[in-house]
RNA sequence: GGAGCUGUGGUGUAGAGGCCUAACAUGCCUGCCUGUCACGCAGGAGAUCGCGAGUUCGAAUCUCGUCAGCUCCGCCA
């Protein structure tokens, strides 16, 4: 049934075929993307990655040919050979690219056929049926679109790297577990039984340690693994492109990513975007957005009310000031129309964040309108008004608790009110950089001190003094990389001095002993003459997510996973035999559930 | 670990206690059709309403559980 190319050569993908090719020979091939019947006269458009072109079948052309179209269905794979006409005036398809011509087939050959597949290549349906059928997904021009763009935003990131001096090196699958940082995915060794490899998180130690060996400029477009819990711009496995640079300081890492990413973003995507970026403190961050990743989009930032609210009489506001916590607020320009019911639904969003309740005021033409108002003086209020800078036709709102919770609910609220006031343009692109994160947190389940972004990360040089006295208090020279309230990238200057490392393990509370069973062998190879360095990871999936105006990372990635990190094409992850696991020396203790 | 939303012929949806012997569109099959472009016209097949319990005289519809997908919190150095 099916017939072969022998004697065949493609000459063009269909995409291509335009009036300049009018009255040649051609031979294409492609997908049956629909089939249209008309008793005397078959037309179908015929599909690659290119894109669609008519195809004409006749009996006064070929009978055989003919014949052979009236038992093509969809999704068939089929080769035509026939001449390129152009279409008469009436009948061009100003839809179609390729709507001037139609080819005139006199040979066709049904290369395969296809089972009716479960929903029409053009159409929008559930991403179960999507994911389980993938390769009909990526068949759809949308689709097709990402993977061609992905294809271009790492060709223009390696073309702009190479041009700048970097070597692109690989880095090892299986590695070390690390003991910081996301859970790892572990591959038993059945040469060396009860020991386990972990897939990286990030090839980051071997990137500093090839700083080392004097490899100067390092990237690599890298697969990374994290056994965490999935998010929309979270997946199990992502791409990184992940750099490292000798002899650099934060300034040097910042101009050169930023030149990179502008030239990617052109040439990648054709987005002209504006540098420098602007640049923010993570404390300053945090003030104005409430997220060390802030949306510069829309304005709706945040305001402080804690020192005026610290001696008033509304003793909710005044208890949480004067324990140590915030109170502020937010502007929701033109919101005093909300329902009840709106703001009880905006209550319960910030909730989501922790926050124990949103306290508003409406301002009308009229006056006022709040619960909480009978609480403050009339100074206050008029204090409260003049920091808000509040008009008429405004709705306030205010939370009171500890910093992290009011920043992480008003952060929240601020995107919500956004998105809901439709405030943001989706054709713009901000970015930003958000500089001198925290170089640790302290962890109350683990009372410990621990790194906010990695071990490695360098101290700001005038903060060194406080790494003995207030740890908390030390600024890092670590950056991110913020593009529309999405994380693009993030980094750090590297600690390179033996003393400084080892003085960093023992706030995160390793024992020497710890430090050295886990990163021994770089603390020692740290002791060989080790450059000053830096480095920085972009996200590669969230970048063309962001290019491509989509909202998941699943749909710019070949064959993603679903939110329970399984893959439902091939059903992975699968059970095993009794012998691989008894080669591997694993017993399994899994309680009986389902099949 | 937790919260919420969704699940009805192949696909997309409607139906929200009896009107359901489950509707519409599209796809599929058969026939007709020489200018369509996701062609059109006529006819036909196709669903025990994700699964399991329960409430009820009666459940696609209400309740509980469960499975799957999605969004989010925690988590993600």
């Amino acid at each position: 049934m099916a017939e072969t190319m022998q004697g065949l050569k493609r000459s063009h993908m269909v995409g291509e075929l335009s009036a300049a090719n009018m009255g040649e020979i051609v031979v294409v091939t492609g997908w049956v993307n629909s089939r249209r019947d008309h008793g005397g006269l078959i037309f179908v458009d015929l599909r690659d990655r290119t894109g669609l072109a008519q195809l004409v079948f006749s009996p006064e052309v070929d009978k055989d040919a003919f014949a052979k179209a009236e038992r093509v269905r969809g999704e068939f794979v089929l080769a035509a050979v026939g001449e390129v006409r152009r279409r008469s005036a009436e009948t061009v398809n100003p839809k179609l690219p390729t709507g001037e011509i139609e080819v005139y087939v006199t040979e066709l050959r049904i290369l395969n056929r296809a089972k009716t597949p479960p929903f029409y290549i053009e159409e929008d349906v559930d991403e179960n049926i999507r994911l389980r059928y993938r390769y009909l997904d990526l068949r759809r021009p949308d689709m097709q679109r990402s993977l061609i763009l992905r294809h271009k935003v790492a060709k223009a990131a390696r073309d702009f790297l190479d041009r700048q001096g970097f070597l692109e090196i690989e880095t090892p699958m299986l590695t070390k577990s690390t003991p910081e940082g996301a859970r790892d995915y572990l591959v038993p060794s059945r040469v060396n039984p009860g020991k386990f490899y972990a897939l990286p998180q990030s090839p980051q130690i071997f990137k500093q340690i090839l700083m080392v060996a004097g490899m100067d400029k390092y990237f690599q477009i890298v697969r990374c693994f994290r056994d965490e819990d999935l998010r929309a711009d979270r997946q199990p496995e992502f791409t990184q492109i992940d750099m490292e640079i000798s002899f650099v300081d934060v300034e040097d890492v910042l101009n050169l990513m930023e030149e990179m990413v502008g030239f990617t973003f052109k040439e990648a995507a054709g987005i002209d975007i504006e540098t420098p970026f602007p640049r923010f403190t993570y404390r300053e961050a945090m003030d104005r957005y409430g997220s060390d990743k802030p949306d510069l989009r829309f304005g709706l930032e945040l305001r402080d009310f804690t020192g005026m609210m610290a001696n008033s009489d509304f003793k909710v506001f005044a208890a949480v000031a004067a324990s140590g916590g915030q109170v502020k607020g937010i502007n929701a320009k033109g919101c005093a129309h909300f329902s009840r019911k709106e703001i009880d639904d905006l209550t319960q969003f910030a909730s989501i964040y922790g926050a124990k309740g949103l306290a508003y005021i409406v301002v009308n033409e009229e006056g006022l309108k709040s619960p909480i108002l009978k609480f403050f003086k009339d100074e206050e209020i008029e204090a409260i008004l003049h920091k808000f800078e509040a008009e008429p036709g405004d709705l306030l709102f205010f939370v009171a608790d500890k910093p992290s919770v009011v920043a992480a609910a008003l952060g929240a609220l601020r995107i919500e009110l956004a998105k809901k006031k439709n405030l943001i343009d989706p054709d713009v692109f901000k970015f930003a950089w958000v500089v001198d994160f925290p170089l640790v947190e302290y962890d109350d389940e683990e009372r410990r001190w621990v790194a906010i972004h990695h071990p490695f990360t360098a101290p700001l040089d005038e903060d060194l003094k406080y790494m003995d006295t207030d740890p908390g208090r030390v600024r890092a020279k670590a950056y991110d990389m913020v593009l529309n309230g999405i994380e693009l990238g993030g980094g750090s200057i590297r600690i390179h001095r033996r003393d400084v490392q080892q003085k960093m393990f023992d706030l995160l509370g390793h024992s020497e002993e710890e430090a050295n069973e886990k990163f021994g062998f770089m603390l020692e190879a740290f002791e060989y003459g080790t450059p000053p360095h830096g480095g920085i990871a972009f996200g590669l999936d969230r970048m063309i997510m962001l290019m491509a105006k989509r909202d998941t990372i699943r749909d710019v990635i070949a064959f993603p996973k679903t939110q329970s990190a399984t893959d439902l094409m091939t059903q992975a992850p699968s059970e095993v035999t009794p012998r691989q696991l008894q080669e591997l020396h694993i017993k399994l203790n899994v309680a009986k559930t389902k099949k």
